[in-house]
DNA sequence: TGCCTTTCCGCAATCGTTTGCACGTGGTAG
DNA sequence: CTACCACGTGCAAACGATTGCGGAAAGGCA
């Protein structure tokens, strides 16, 4: 495996000039006829032959000289925690796919959730002249990577997470729906006493689902506990397995348990076998995410689906929008998750 | 959710030119006193007080001027079929890592195996001056990309796939121990009979471990009929499936199966168990890939795993190798995968 | 026919950096 | 004392595109 590469010199990207020359016209007249905006300043047919031209010689314009120009990329930015946890991929994906319809550029850190490298990342993004950027990271309050981006006046659209300030626009599920059809689910099966793993308190989704359980056992007359929920450390497997130890080391009688998380029901999974408790007969489980191959786990994971790729595109749409006007308003969507019933819930037994 | 944002004007970022009058030198001074290459042909005092204002400004040099200027830009350019394969983000993380280290930025393209788009694409970042590309795009032979990136003497590293023509450096996982691996044991454990679903033969692991596996099993002295083996439609589920359902249509008798591909297994589980037949009672089965979860489905799947984060970052390390020096060699490395035993391989009952 | 408007195009500055070259100073050797 | 060198710094030209401005030609109207 030892050959040299063809040592033919480089040939060099066409440029504009080279158009020019080649039509027998100004550059000035090349770039116009170029872009499709300034297209009518120009004789048609002079547009034709520019057209032609470009065509023939493979021109592709050099986006670094007109973003130095212009003062702008056409990139946006995407930071996320970490690329391999299964939840991001179709965030990303749907924002990509419709930022490509708008012709612009994705660029893609992971933060792993570190506060300082995050904001690292975002000058560095910066320096690239993103226009926009969208964040999905998920630590909540007090984020100075979004304050500075606000104050320079750079759009940002939060994904899977709120903001913690006015002035940014955020798309997320609606947990509260999901986590009380979840509830729902549960009580007509016969639960009474439901428990709940939540994310760690500093993440948003962490927060706002255990207020939404909180929330929706009270609203059907169900006993809502402390007792009844342990905080996990982490979004983890590990985590959600030292979460249901810690509630059943409470001696905690549930009959239901609800974890925020596929990752914290699969390590409550473990957790629960290893007590010798079986799935769904001695208690039903309910995950969130929908993560590939929860169908396929033994049991098969009852869990509420969220519309990831539908979510990256709408943050996509709202950034390309508030690229596009002035003075744009803040908005915050809501994508309701939907509860897709498989074997980890069933009746309930006796209680325990 | 209706609130303007804070209207006040965006302050620009601090250019050289600031700093220079600032420091009182000419510009010049100030842009090599920010690079370490040069900074020695600086005044030692001189290179402090530039700094010190750098850092007292918050200065961040404008990338998009010096890859200009310089016609590089510390980009390179990944291109994989789709990101929501859960085989590329570990890849993807690899390469971002350790690109990361060297100061290089990814920008990650889709091209879901559409070769045409993916020429697009490579136009589009040759447009962002990248300085490399690592592709993972799975299409086989005769790839018009790769050739027009070895003309404009750009890097290309493979990962993934192998080089259809020489001078390309590529990172693969060597399908040959593997596959070898996978016989072996199934061998073993008395299987005789080893059918085998294989990948599309356009794809690069499609046909290598297809011929992977006739070589296994001849070296086994073990039956290699041609109707031992079925060729997917695809990587997917229903193609496994579609497969599965074709081998056992020809009456064909095999106690075990290797499927090309985890996802292809998982189609293959579906059906056999379809066709009455229990995993690994009647039928040993075993994967390629080793992806998140599949040792969590019932039965847990014996399978190859790939290094794919390490195959990442090495393709990475050989790409800035490629950068570094003026005329490179190409070169090919394999990554052993390693056979990992779970519950859907056994003994062989007798055969049918 | 003369004047005014529109249409179409060229001129040149500009974005923020990098870099080859020239220039001035001070020091050393012949 | 002259010649030369090294060192540190400034000058100005790039890189490839965009864009305000001005000017020439063409067309419209009286």
């Amino acid at each position: 495996m030892v050959e040299k590469t063809s040592p033919e010199p480089a040939r060099k990207a066409t440029t504009i000039k080279e158009l020019a020359e080649h039509v027998g016209v100004h550059i000035s007249t090349v770039s116009r006829a170029l872009n499709p905006e300034t297209r009518n300043l120009i004789g048609p047919d002079v547009v034709k032959r520019v057209l032609a031209a470009a065509d023939a010689l493979g021109y592709v314009p050099n986006s670094m000289a007109a973003a130095l120009r212009t003062g702008q990329s056409r990139t946006v930015g995407i930071l996320i925690p970490d690329l391999m946890n299964p939840v991001f991929p179709p965030f990303i994906r749907g924002i990509q796919d419709t930022l490509d319809g708008a012709g612009y550029t994705a660029i893609i850190a992971n933060s792993d959730g570190d506060k300082a490298y995050e904001r690292d990342i975002v000058q560095k993004m910066k320096a690239r002249f993103v226009a926009g950027l969208i964040m999905a990271t998920a630590l909540y309050r007090d984020d100075p990577a979004i304050r500075e981006c606000r104050d320079r006046q750079i759009p940002v659209v939060l994904i899977n997470r709120g903001a913690d300030e006015p002035g940014i626009s955020a798309v997320v599920s609606d947990d509260e729906a999901g986590i009380a059809a979840a509830v729902d689910h549960l009580a007509r099966l016969g639960h009474r006493r439901i428990a709940h793993i939540a994310g760690p308190q500093a993440t948003y989704t962490g927060m706002t689902r255990q207020r939404a359980f909180v929330a929706a056992v009270r609203a059907g007359g169900l006993p809502a506990d402390d007792d009844l929920v342990a905080v996990a450390a982490g979004y983890t497997i590990p985590a959600g397995l030292a979460a249901v130890r810690a509630l059943l080391g409470r001696g905690m009688r549930f009959s239901a348990l609800i974890a925020a998380n596929d990752q914290l029901a699969l390590g409550a999974l473990d957790g629960l076998s290893e007590a010798g408790l079986k799935v769904p007969r001695d208690v039903s489980l309910v995950g969130f995410n929908d993560m590939p191959l929860v169908d396929r786990i033994d049991p098969p994971l009852t869990t509420l689906r969220i519309q990831h790729y539908e979510m990256g595109a709408q943050a996509a749409r709202i950034l390309l929008d508030e690229l596009a006007t002035p003075n744009p308003q803040s908005r915050t969507v809501m994508l309701k998750p939907e509860l897709v019933v498989r074997g980890s819930t069933g009746p309930a037994a006796r209680p325990r």
